[in-house]
DNA sequence: AATTTCGTTGCGGTCTGCGCAACGGTCTTG
DNA sequence: CAAGACCGTTGCGCAGACCGCAACGAAATT
């Protein structure tokens, strides 16, 4: 299989000014490994398609336009209904409600609705979670077939993040099996000290991946005890909400959606 | 100025699967205008470099990656904070609120917060408003220097949309006038019927472009006498808001953020 | 006003992106 | 069940696009 190189470059230049946020021409050249005149000429191009813009004729940003793209990406997942279900979590709870899918042996985060609560965890949406060291990734295990969670166990690397971390696939897959028949997934600083979490997993599209939802807050108030007295009634509302058949508007539609 | 063709057919090729959610190799090749050949070397780096993944052997579909990347493009703008506004002014008035910022003579939606009532009115994310049959432009309008909103209503092309969209220039600047009087824009069905919007604008960073935030709903309810009437209490919070300090985090961090 | 820095332009070589055509897999049709 | 159509994949050769070089010019800094 043949990679086109210049297509890299384009894509590598997009995604260094979309981390960097904004970035002269030389960064540009001396980050993708090319001449400069060679660099102008790619930011030239996608400057000229709306991909990229230049501020104030030296500083390069990437173009709000693309926040179009991000929202096709989101899109493909059903994760606009989760969405729904997500802000009734955080009524209920008064904790952020992340809505992750999987991706690449992690869980990407999609969609988020933030706590009320100035003291919040709030974490960056299209950040990665690891599978094993957070209640996202443990829900998603979970509501797999048996033999598909094993597999993708085996190809985990159990790297430690906290002293919680599971590091043992054997360990991992116990809790897994326990996370399937509690109904939910519990990560208590696994994935980072003073952050727990409690997560489901639920199919909404009918071919779709999963989508998993997280409900996360500070270790001081979203305690053991706190998450076990509201996981009944938040099951309830995920088990209700499962059965609504929302009709999912298509992306790039523009008629107004959440009309049943 | 030289155009890179490669990089061109590449940034196409995403756009047109992002557009119709999932493509298949020959749909590209006569979509971009390249062999089919060529059309799958596109694909292939595109995969490779994460940013479509092709689902079940033949079908394309752009990658969740992309998410990140719409969100730095939104976090350029200072629309996180404004996200915090529009939660509060949702929950004030009951409509979607809508948060976007000017991009290339129109208004770009980069954020929203959407009504609870299962009849509302919601625009896609990454969808773009003429600036003058929304309130959302003619409150951005009303937030220039006369001079320069003046310059751009010149070089504005006033389609009709309903028939009470303003077409000349001449009323434009005049609602524009009343509007930076009033405080607020309005825009009673002129550029969808059904569809009313009151809209303010306000500059949260230093240096950076001005931010619009609508407040939109169906003209059954959310009538000229609701608006006034609830206009004071909203604009209240919108300058109470503007007094605090935000410390805004930068993109990228995954720092939780919101405390202040 | 001088100096440095940085973006811009033209040019030629060479590598790469491109179309062509044949192959082999999978799905569909008689 | 077999024949056909369809679609993704691979090798090859050529032309042209991409790239580096170096000189130019504008803007920023001292």
């Amino acid at each position: 299989m043949v990679l086109m190189e210049t297509v890299a470059r384009a894509v590598r230049t997009v995604e260094f000014v979309a981390r960097e946020g904004s970035v002269r021409l030389d960064d540009v050249a001396s980050e993708i490994g090319v001449h400069k005149s060679n660099a102008l000429r790619l930011l030239n191009t996608l400057c000229e398609l709306d991909w990229i813009v230049l501020d104030d004729r030296r500083s390069y940003t990437v173009s709000p336009h693309l926040v179009a793209l991000g929202q096709a990406a989101a899109a493909g997942t059903s994760f606009r209904q989760a969405l729904r279900l997500a802000e009734t979590l955080r009524d209920l709870s008064g904790e952020t409600v992340h809505v992750a899918v999987p991706h690449r042996r992690r869980m990407l985060i999609v969609g988020r609705v933030d706590s009320r609560d100035p003291l919040r965890v709030s974490c960056q949406l299209g950040s990665q979670d690891a599978m094993h060291t957070s209640g996202l990734g443990k829900a998603y295990l979970a509501i797999l077939a048996e033999h598909e969670a094993e597999s993708l166990i085996a190809d985990l690397d159990l790297v430690g993040l906290t002293p919680f971390s599971i590091t043992s696939r054997k360990t991992l897959a116990a809790e897994v099996r326990r996370t399937r028949d509690r109904g939910y997934s519990l990560d208590f600083e696994e994935g980072r000290l003073g952050v727990c979490c409690m997560g489901f997993a639920l199919r909404l599209g009918s071919n779709l991946d999963p989508v998993a939802i997280s409900i996360t807050g500070p270790s001081d108030r979203w305690t053991k005890d706190r998450i076990s007295g509201l996981a009944p009634r938040l099951l309830e509302h995920v088990r209700a909400f499962k059965a609504v058949p929302l009709a999912g508007s298509a992306p790039g539609q523009t008629a107004p959606s959440g009309i049943r």
